[in-house]
DNA sequence: GACCGATCTCTACAAACGTAGAATTCCACG
DNA sequence: CGTGGAATTCTACGTTTGTAGAGATCGGTC
């Protein structure tokens, strides 16, 4: 996928070899990029072919259909979910500071920024990608972040707080409204991190979510 | 633009009245539902045509180009900003709770919801429609909300106020991912009010926007 | 009943779209 | 050096899009 990687016990009957200009990557990043900034509808084979530099059939002969190529485009960069992980192995009072730096670091990082746009707006103009971040969310990373936590009701816990930081990626990266979108980001985990630690370890309200 | 209505000191030479058959609401109303469920360039003439009811050259007629259609899409039922104004004319207490379930109460009402969703969904889509979506939260709301507070830094405090409700919605409503989807507004309000009480009223890090 | 402006429909066109297959270039291996 | 398979491009088809203007229909006013 990334570079050479041949199997040495498979026959290569001759040919050139899969995956080495770098040419797939670039032409994924080109999708992330157009699917975050038009749409599902608003980007098409053309412009993104375009802004990798290829042919637009190059892009169809790699990844097929447009339902394909978005598809393949909402694959996280493995190390979200590995960054993620990271943040809440710590003590619990650190928690809220820790998710906050944390997820907004992802949101910073160009490259896993862009993808996690892309799956922010597909996810609002379409049901596919919809479904892909409720999926995503539910079974992974609310999952995740609950299994860290000891207190009750774990995964309304992780989801709170994950509406939270998703509010304010909203403001600061997407909506770009000020004060959020020029603020130091050590000011922002500053200012979020209590109600994040609120919401993982302190008190909730009683009749909220009786099982 | 309702019925009737017609100035009697103004000289009417004939002619049919205009704004009777109501189908330039039907037309703007599917194009909300449009707009709002397959972005701006997944929307079609066509498609709203045909959803109400009329001849696609019809849209044009009434609305231009499509741009302007979206445009007039994006245009808030006045009661929007009156009811949020209304719901801070309270004791300073009690604005967080009033805050997130008047809030609420927007999305839960369909014909405001609807038109919500159309801006939030077409704003991540539609560079017009993120800056006319920062225009309304910048010039309007969040002034509307910061004159209401006494505290310092009011801006800021109304932002990361409403940072928490957009995620709070986007759970929610857009992505419906439980438990949020399923709770009582009730719970979702009792959750919510403290921290939003906390980012109205209560007390912020200091180094945090310094003038 | 004749008139007139607003409402609404019919037909059309140039551009851009997703998709498809044939043709060409490139490169590691025998 | 020749060969074969992958990478890449060229050309093209059928559909849908936004936009446009001419014409038909409706319903108050005179």
């Amino acid at each position: 996928m990334t570079t050479g990687n041949a199997d040495e016990d498979d026959r290569r009957p001759g040919g050139r070899r899969p995956g080495q200009s770098g040419t797939k990557d670039a032409i994924l990043a080109a999708a992330r990029e157009q699917f975050a900034a038009k749409g599902y509808a608003g980007a098409t084979f053309r412009g993104i072919a375009a802004q990798a530099g290829v042919d637009p059939a190059l892009v169809r002969h790699f990844f097929g259909t447009k339902d394909q190529l978005f598809a393949a485009t909402l694959h996280l960069p493995p190390e979200v979910l590995h960054r993620l992980q990271q943040a809440f192995e710590c003590a619990p009072e650190d928690m809220g500071e820790r998710f906050a730096r944390t997820y907004l670091g992802l949101w910073e990082d160009p490259a896993t920024g862009a993808a996690l746009m892309a799956i922010m707006r597909t996810a609002l103009t379409n049901d596919q990608g919809a479904d892909l971040l409720r999926d995503f969310l539910q079974g992974r990373l609310v999952e995740q972040v609950a299994s860290s936590l000891g207190a009750d009701r774990p995964r309304l816990r992780a989801l709170l707080a994950a509406t939270q930081l998703v509010g304010a990626v909203m403001a600061r990266y997407v909506v770009r409204i000020e004060p959020m979108a020029s603020l130091a980001i050590d000011d922002v985990v500053a200012l979020l991190a209590p109600n994040l630690q609120h919401y993982l370890t302190g008190d909730l309200p009683d009749h909220a979510h009786r099982p």
